[in-house]
DNA sequence: CTGTTAGCGCTTTCAA
DNA sequence: TTGAAAGCGCTAACAG
């Protein structure tokens, strides 16, 4: 907040002597009140105009007891499947004139507490959460305690608290699993990272659930280090094995990018020698060689939605918690189901 | 911000009643001053845990004049890029306690400038902003004018006017010029998007200042749509020529995969055929097939110096204009220079 | 070291 | 339809 060089402060007040009347006249119309003459109206605007006045939220808020303002806590500010979840959650603040305010956790669950604490400090009207990796219930009834309204997307932290919204992890994995039984694999391995949220441990269910509808064995879980996708663990010795899987579904399309390089460079075709789902479909889904069958989520139409069950909830009291799971689809491409290159 | 159920307002006042002194005291005691003795801040800290006081920054801000809040405009939040800069920001406004207020762009000036209002009229100590394609100087004065603190990242409206903090984009693509020169290629194309905003114009400066220096011939620039992947325009006719180039430089990692996919896919082995260098550093840079040479931006280097060029700026009346190029390298892989696969 | 007083800029009764 | 007066929760001078 910056004092203009010369010029008087120029508020409310300042824009009510302009017009020549009073404060709370000026008030009314900066609210679009219909109490007000049309007359009295065009000179307030007027005022408004030739003083360039700056509505003060933050007096306002004072006053209101609310200040337009949502906080974002997010995980992992730096992935591209969150910037993505931004701009769903910009696209519905937008039209309510609501701003965010984004931290960022960096999945530590003491510094998500500070961060929570800031934004309250801030009166946030809202927060929307997805929770640190190690948070537990007490994230939860520490907010609510507060009587803070909030909504957690992407990761849940309980199974039954809480509004949630998130992608149907479950049931496109079972797309994808259905998918490749459809083109004949058998033995089909899932690469993914440890089951430390509730979103790895969805995608793991749905993939088993998947299996056993039909009816195929379920031993190959390959846990693999997300942060070093060039380590693949004991799939390399699952290959070598008497009978070696024969397609894969991947936690995300990094993996699978990464896998379909290693198979590649170790002389074998993905979508003919070995099929290949990942999921997210990034830009270079569409485009790597082969080019990537991928399970799409909507990240931003996770984000939208939490952004409306949030105002929503902010509106009025909650009555019962909502669980919302914005469903998905496949994009079938070359390393599976598609044409060969 | 809700009302405690049944509980009485807790405010700063309720605190200091709490523990038995005035309300000026217990706001010194918020504020951490020297000036109160160690028994009443203790007692004071005791009545806020028991009260579960929560600082009101909005009735602060009001008296002090700053809110402690920045806003930052995007042009295009939904990009990985953007989220590794918003990283770099968070990290020092972290320490600082600062919080941002995010907005986006989208691109449209006007959406733009409605957005730099919002962010006014949550008075905003200072701006973050990366110019909406098609800004002009206006942008600049605009805000100029109304005496906020702000600097400019990844792209600038004037050659001269304002803060500026951004990759340094010409060195960048310097670097990777020299590296194809060094490994013999001879007719480097250049793969880029229009030069449609100041980021791409550098990369396209730093091109043609290479090619200069080496004394190559520089007629090889390809513009191509960012937005389809997998139209290379003029490129098809180029290859087919009589003398076809022996090497690319991509906009940026997207391109280069996408046009590695499609060397592959015609039988050509990217960094024995045909030498490829993107820009960005992906994390699939590193896995592709062939792994590719990138020249390494540091997006979340601009991010800090970003934030922290804004802190000095609203802490001291600026200066004179201060243009940091965050500079990059060049990571070698097998697409340009490393062994091959 | 602590308390008193006077606002910051706005909204909201309640009268006129 | 408009105006006067009383705060929202905090900080900054100043006096004790």
């Amino acid at each position: 907040m910056s004092t203009r060089g010369n010029q008087k402060k120029v508020n409310l007040q300042a824009v009510a002597d302009e017009a020549g009347v009073s404060r709370a006249t000026a008030s009314l119309v900066l609210r679009e009140s219909p109490l007000v003459s049309a007359e009295t109206r065009k000179r307030v605007i007027a005022a408004i105009h030739t003083l360039g006045y700056i509505y003060n939220r933050g007096a306002a808020n004072l006053r209101r007891q609310k200040t337009g303002t949502i906080g974002v806590v997010l995980s992992n500010i730096g992935s591209p499947f969150f910037s993505k979840l931004l701009l769903g959650i910009d696209e519905v603040l937008v039209d309510a004139s609501i701003v965010a305010l984004l931290v960022n956790s960096a999945d530590n669950p003491e510094r998500q507490m500070r961060q929570i604490w800031r934004l309250r400090e801030h009166s946030v009207d809202g927060l929307i959460i997805c929770p640190a990796a190690g948070s537990d219930e007490t994230l939860l009834s520490g907010i609510e305690k507060t009587g803070l309204p909030y909504v957690q997307v992407l990761r849940h932290v309980s199974q039954t608290a809480g509004d949630y919204v998130g992608p149907d992890y479950a049931g496109g994995t079972d797309l994808a699993v259905t998918h490749l039984v459809r083109h004949g694999r058998k033995r089909i391995v899932f690469l993914g990272g440890y089951p430390v949220n509730s979103a790895a441990c969805e995608r793991l269910d749905g993939f088993q659930r998947a299996l056993r509808r039909h009816r195929l064995e379920s031993d190959l879980i390959i846990p693999t280090d997300l942060d070093n996708l060039s380590d693949f663990g004991a799939l390399e010795s699952m290959m070598a094995s008497s009978s070696p899987p024969d397609a894969a579904i991947c936690y995300n399309d990094m993996v699978a990018l990464s896998f379909m390089g290693k198979l590649l460079s170790e002389g074998a075709l993905p979508g003919r020698d070995f099929a290949v789902i990942g999921a997210d479909n990034l830009p270079q889904a569409a485009t790597s060689f082969p080019a990537l069958t991928t399970i799409v989520t909507d990240p931003a139409g996770v984000g939208r939605n939490a952004a409306r069950l949030l105002l929503d909830r902010i509106a009025e009291p909650r009555v019962s918690n909502m669980r919302i799971l914005v469903s998905g689809q496949l994009m079938v491409r070359e390393s599976c189901g598609g044409p060969l290159p």
